[in-house]
DNA sequence: TGACGATCGATGCAAATGCATCTATATAGA
DNA sequence: TCTATATAGATGCATTTGCATCGATCGTCA
């Protein structure tokens, strides 16, 4: 008999959709005064670099960042045009590809994080301790699906 | 000197960026599964319904909604082509309007409520105790600007 | 092997967003 | 009062998103 919200979930589900829009909005502005790609970019990048050079296949970007299929068909589209990403057959099964991050991208990413980090520094790492980020994780952790463990 | 991002301000950036965009899309998600109209109408509608009769100008909901001028402008006419607001000319300000909820708006919201608070009360009242659930709302408070008091 | 449902990734079309700019009115200052 | 500047709101155009669906290949099971 979840049906009704009580006030303290109402308050904190406002303050985690709020907060999270005006600071993404920021950090987004921030790159966008830089002459920098979205944040989009930023986060395809940075799954293909961890990901090294096996790289990674479209679908595996789908679930690790959250894009919607087509979405992240279009955002490799662009990338490779601008020669951020290459998308490479893959052996074992013909319907697929590898893409993986050119040495463009990784610069492109080195450069979008002096940006982005310094907006995440400013935006949250000045306003709480060390402490309290761990407690704001772990709060968030727990509305994750599926939560997660700690 | 915040140029570097500690890495527990980088995780619970990570994390709340993560948490709010999935929570949202389940959100909408579950208006649409119900053939609601999406989050975005039930802001606009709930800020309106709280005004009452006086209404409100569309630069106030600018304000309040956070969403961009261009935005509401359009948000208010597809809302308005509806028929669930209405906009009067105002007295004192010939450039301005003055846009109030209509009957058929506050069914609208009341019928969004009734799916909306529902995921509420799924997706983070029933994940954390409200001790809990006060706790983030004051982190998150703490990252707003200007910062909440409390 | 052959048929069939599932999965991978792309795409046509409609709707929404972002950006720049426009018109109209209001306000401030010479 | 006349002019310059600021503010309210709308809009043309390009980009992005959302939705549905498609073509192609894969895997399974008879």
């Amino acid at each position: 008999m979840t049906g009704i919200p009580s006030p303290p979930a109402i308050k904190a589900w406002a303050r985690l959709m709020r907060v999270s829009r005006q600071l993404l909005e920021r950090a987004e502005d921030a790159l966008k005064d830089s002459g920098l790609p979205p944040l989009a970019w930023y986060d395809v990048l940075h799954e293909l670099a961890e990901a090294g050079e096996g790289g990674l296949r479209p679908f595996q970007l789908t679930e690790r960042t959250l894009f919607a299929q087509y979405n992240i068909s279009r955002l490799l589209a662009r990338l490779e045009a601008d020669g951020q990403v290459e998308k490479l057959p893959v052996a074992d099964d013909g319907r697929g590809q590898t893409v993986r991050v050119t040495d463009k991208g990784r610069e492109t990413r080195r450069r979008m994080w002096a940006v982005y980090g310094r907006s995440i520094a400013e935006l949250v790492g000045s306003r709480l301790s060390n402490d309290e980020l761990d407690a704001l994780s772990a709060l968030l952790g727990r509305l994750r699906d599926p939560p997660a463990l700690e």
